[in-house]
DNA sequence: CTCTGGATTAGCT
DNA sequence: GCTAATCCAGAGC
């Protein structure tokens, strides 16, 4: 695990691409999660939150790759990370999208939505769906409630690369990787 | 201290 | 396609 993860982001958020997020619940309940959209952020990166160095919000960032950066924004989302590289490098993967493994109706309760493929193909969404909150900011995901457990990862074939989305600078890297057959992934390349 | 803009989303036109 | 919602981190003074 800690090997996989300290690698440059670019490559983990392509990687990590088919691994699986389990969410414990208060209520006992657990939900399981695929990944199938991330985005790679790192210090070198002027989108990244990290660029400018150590601050208090991205302290988690420059801290140990597997645990979780979470951070809030628009004045009503969360989004989560996983931190990556080595400590002090201030890397890290977006989670954009994630596909319901476990029974969808566990988590469909966290928000409320028409489609199910609306309920976790973005980042916020997903957060919404899973509560995650400040409150897992720094999460060390070998521990409950919030894991990762770590896949084969796909083949190239199985994966897109793109532009990032919804950033203003940085806009010339393909730093986002989606799985191709996935119904979940947030915003798909046109053809 | 003040100001700016954001790794978004839902709902409306 | 457009925009309101709604807060706070980070920068500049």
């Amino acid at each position: 695990m800690q090997e996989f993860l300290e690698r440059p982001a670019p490559i983990v958020a392509r990687e990590i691409l088919g691994s699986y997020l389990k969410r414990s619940f208060t209520d006992g309940s657990t939900a399981l999660v695929r990944i199938v959209e991330t985005e790679a952020y790192d210090q070198s990166d002027v989108a990244s939150h990290s660029y400018n160095g150590i601050t208090p919000r991205t302290t988690v960032m420059f801290g140990e790759p597997g645990h979780l950066y979470v951070y809030f924004t628009y004045g009503m989302h969360y989004c989560s990370n996983i931190v990556v590289g080595k400590k002090g490098h201030g890397a890290a993967v977006l989670i954009r999208a994630v596909e319901p493994v476990s029974d969808p109706s566990l988590i469909v309760k966290n928000r409320r939505v028409k489609n199910i493929l609306d309920l976790t193909n973005g980042p916020a969404k997903l957060c919404q769906a899973l509560l995650i909150t400040k409150e897992l900011n720094g999460h060390n995901l070998n521990n409950q409630p919030l894991q990762l457990i770590l896949e084969k990862p796909a083949q190239n074939k199985d994966i897109v690369e793109a532009t990032r989305i919804g950033i203003s600078k940085g806009r010339e890297l393909r730093w986002r990787y989606y799985l191709k057959e996935s119904d979940f992934v947030s915003k798909k390349v046109k053809n």
